[in-house]
DNA sequence: CAATTTGCCTATAGGCTTTAGGTAAGTGCA
DNA sequence: TGCACTTACCTAAAGCCTATAGGCAAATTG
């Protein structure tokens, strides 16, 4: 009976590979019992739950891109900061479905504010640096930037922008100038 | 043996409301059939299987949304049409979550194609008649509109925007108010 | 009213989750 | 080195979900 060397950090990378691969919805303590060639009761001395498998996997996934977008901001500031942070966002996507997906994940407040979910909310008000917002204005942009970064991602993966002109590459370009633009030029209310 | 009167219609209705109350993702041909007293397997006569129940919800409530956007289109123009519009999707999600996370469910091409999300395209680039756009900039701001009611809607639901200041309302507001400037002034390439 | 179709049933099989309790592999201390 | 202890993985089992096959009774039709 050789010992698999399970734990939950790495039964949690195993699960995002899984995702990636099959999506985040198909990821279930059993695949995972599967690919460790061990039996499904074994993992339960590692994960609380199902849930928790899956909840450990969306932190693992917002960590990797909230570094991600920590390496794109630097030394940056403006437009500039503007578009890496947003395609960091659209690559991972691209590259780690199953991870983004499961960064959507809907986490209990507790854990969220122990997650690298704050770091994202202060990586986009780091690029409002280089925009002249103030508050509650920045606070909007914030939430807008979150919005259509999210929203813009989410339908591309979900096929939406696919089979139909023009290239969604060039949509993603124009509406980050739009978002410069916009930031650049805020309505007072 | 008296009959429920089942049918596929009836049985997407009801599943519909059950995705309303316990969520989209706990809606399962079980909890159905136990909401129409009935045995799981006589569902199985009128739905191919589990998934054909979602996919039943997600058109639904497509087609839900899409008459609402019309009837909130119907003698607007502008900014007026574009706030109206934009509050029908906040709202359905807000009154429906089920339904709402039910229309975001991937379709493969083939339904999407038959679906009313054909209609939501069409009624965001009716919005757009009111501002001064030419292809391929419509089509970047019809992607753009779509992305970020989506984006917002969904991260307000996820929880993201609760407990913080200013309140998601006003941000809502704004952010409508940024999109009406920006259309109006849409930044040439 | 008989024949047919339809609607819901029972039975069954297989998969996933989760808990309880057992056994063997590794660890530490005399 | 040897023995106790802890840890890691196991078997067993119960509960719920999906899905299929085949049966009987209720509705429909001529």
């Amino acid at each position: 009976m050789a010992r698999a060397g399970l734990t939950a950090e790495r039964l949690a990378r195993a699960g995002a590979e899984l995702a990636d691969e099959v999506g985040f919805e198909q990821v279930t303590v059993s695949a995972l019992a599967r690919r460790f060639d061990v039996k499904v009761a074994s993992l339960y001395s590692h994960l609380k739950n199902s849930q928790d498998l899956k909840t450990r996997i969306a932190l693992l996934s917002l960590e990797e891109l909230a570094d991600r977008g920590a390496a794109a901001l630097a030394g940056r500031a403006g437009k500039d900061a503007l578009t890496a942070f947003a395609d960091v966002y659209r690559d991972y996507a691209r590259e780690h479905p199953g991870r983004y997906a499961a960064a959507q994940l809907r986490l209990d407040p507790e854990t969220a504010a122990a997650s690298a979910g704050v770091r994202h909310a202060q990586m986009t008000r780091a690029i409002l640096r280089g925009y002249d917002l103030t508050e509650p204005d920045q606070t909007h942009a914030v939430r807008m930037l979150g919005s259509v970064f999210h929203g813009y991602v989410s339908l591309e993966m979900a096929g939406g922008f696919s089979h139909s002109e023009p290239d969604s590459q060039e949509t993603w370009a124009r509406v980050l100038d739009a978002l410069d633009a916009l930031l650049r030029n805020w309505p007072a209310s």
